[in-house]
RNA sequence: GGAGGCGUGGCAGAGCGGCCGAUUGCACGUGUCUUGAAAACACGAGACCCGCAAGGGUCCGGGGGUUCAAAUCCCUCCGCCUCCGCCA
């Protein structure tokens, strides 16, 4: 949820992000109005309870004809105050309905437009010319005994897959390769629970526009994660972090399912786009003013991890309309894939502000000791889709495949070869 | 799955219809004393909402109900604990 204050004072601030992301300008409106209403009912209901209160202690105090009388008009005061306590509550609930309604305030630097209208900001590393026609991810997981999809396709249904043999092993070696360097970074490595309750999924944002995208379990009401950023997002749910020290780090390593809903036919081939992968995600909540500058590490640390498996990417600032509901800024890395010819996303990470920790009630105190709302960001460490870029860049002529020198002590091998 | 118990401020732990936003202890902060500290004494400390402020309201696990009035009575959900049963 957007900071209320921040609307009254620079009203057309929201309105200036909701256009930069094509949204609806008057849901401004909506919930300016929205938030007058609840005030004045607010106001009205405190008056009339601070009466019913004076009132009671009358009663306790009387006795006889008198308390009989005052009892009679005690159940007129009694029916004002529920009237004024269903208006204000009525008030919230539809003040809490506008809130909610309208996604983060992006940065005013953030490229306005949907999904192509992203920025560059830079490439690293340059695409490989192959003097062979180079296989794709599934071709060479096939070869390698590394990939089987027709088998996930059996047990489990489309956009399922086992990794298998030294497939299995390579996403350990990748996973544990970004779990060390979170550590080696100061992060605390966690292992989440991937069902959760439906006030920590819809605190993280994931409940609104993306509601489709996410499995639900209808006899338990709990919901399975599309990322480790959820539970850990919800970690420190109604609590007052001392942020003193600086930024609290967690590196998240979970499975993650999505339903994919509405991308029938797209990415269908392979292990780009699955209802379940694996993934090491970092974490964090920070002081808002710090929140900027936390990107830029984030950002910087997906980096670091990129280059140890030698790939060229691109980093892109996404534009407004291709955020999601809590960030107000995305980067996105993107490697290439040669058989796609083309950029594909392995990392994201986004600056929430203030927007996910406001819903969950994360806070610290300031150095007047007072709580504020914190900020949170996320971003991908390593994924299961990472493998598409190693097998896809790494490719030799005979299908065997160069494992990227980082990756060589975990895995325990230079190369894989077709089996 | 069955039976029972419990959930109060940072922690411990009273209160069981109005005088209770709540006794007390520990921990915490400030002050007095002290060369400094400890001890002792005094005072002060929670969160949320409305308000420029003064001030007011709300919060005793969450939600609902009974009542003029609920921490206190009822319902329900959640969590924790104990016992029995069942099972990877």
């Amino acid at each position: 949820m957007i900071d209320l204050r921040t609307l009254r004072e620079n009203p057309d601030a929201v309105r200036a992000s909701q256009r930069a992301r094509g949204e609806d300008e008057g849901l401004v409106d909506a919930l300016l109005s929205a938030d007058e209403r609840r005030r004045a009912a607010i106001a009205r209901a405190d008056a009339l309870r601070a009466e019913q209160k004076q009132f009671g202690k009358q009663v306790g105090r009387a006795r006889g004809e008198e308390r009989d009388a005052l009892l009679a008009k005690g159940k007129e005061l009694a029916a004002e105050v529920k009237a004024a306590e269903a208006e204000q509550t009525d008030a919230e609930a539809v003040l809490d309905g506008a809130h909610r309604a309208i996604p983060n305030i992006v940065y005013p630097d953030v490229p306005p437009g949907g999904e192509d209208d992203y920025v560059v900001l830079k490439h690293v590393g340059e695409p490989r010319t192959f003097d062979f026609e180079p296989l794709d991810h599934l071709d060479l997981g096939a070869r390698l005994g590394a990939i089987d999809m027709e088998r996930g396709a059996k047990v489990s249904g489309s956009r399922f897959y086992f990794l298998t043999g030294v497939g299995a092993q390579l996403q350990l070696a990748l996973l544990n390769l970004a779990a060390q360097q979170a550590v080696a970074n100061g992060f605390t490595l966690m292992i989440p629970p991937v069902l959760v309750r439906p006030e920590i999924m819809g605190g993280t944002g994931y409940l609104g526009a993306h509601a489709a995208e996410v499995y639900h379990l209808a006899d338990e009401d709990l919901y399975l994660v599309g990322t480790s950023e959820v539970p850990l997002a919800g970690y420190h749910a109604n609590e007052i972090l001392d942020l003193s020290a600086g930024p609290r780090r967690y590196a998240g390593w979970s499975s993650c399912f999505r339903r994919e809903a509405g991308s029938y036919g797209k990415d269908t081939r392979g292990i780009i786009r699955v209802h379940q992968f694996d993934k090491v995600e970092m974490f964090v909540y920070c002081r808002p003013a710090d929140a900027e500058a936390e990107h830029a590490r984030l950002l910087a640390w997906e980096e670091q991890m990129l280059a140890k498996i030698e790939v060229p990417y691109r980093v892109i600032d996404t534009a407004a309309g291709d955020l999601g509901s809590s960030a107000a800024r995305k980067f996105d890395a993107e490697a290439w894939l040669p058989t796609q010819q083309t950029y594909r996303e392995l990392t994201s990470t986004s600056n929430c502000t203030t927007f996910q920790a406001r819903r969950l009630a994360v806070r610290y105190r300031d150095e007047n000791g007072r709580p504020q709302t914190a900020a949170t960001l996320n971003g991908t460490l390593a994924t299961t889709r990472w493998i598409v870029a190693i097998l896809e860049n790494h490719q030799q002529p005979d299908g065997s495949v160069t494992v990227p020198e980082a990756l060589r002590p975990l895995l325990g091998r230079d190369v894989l070869s077709p089996v």
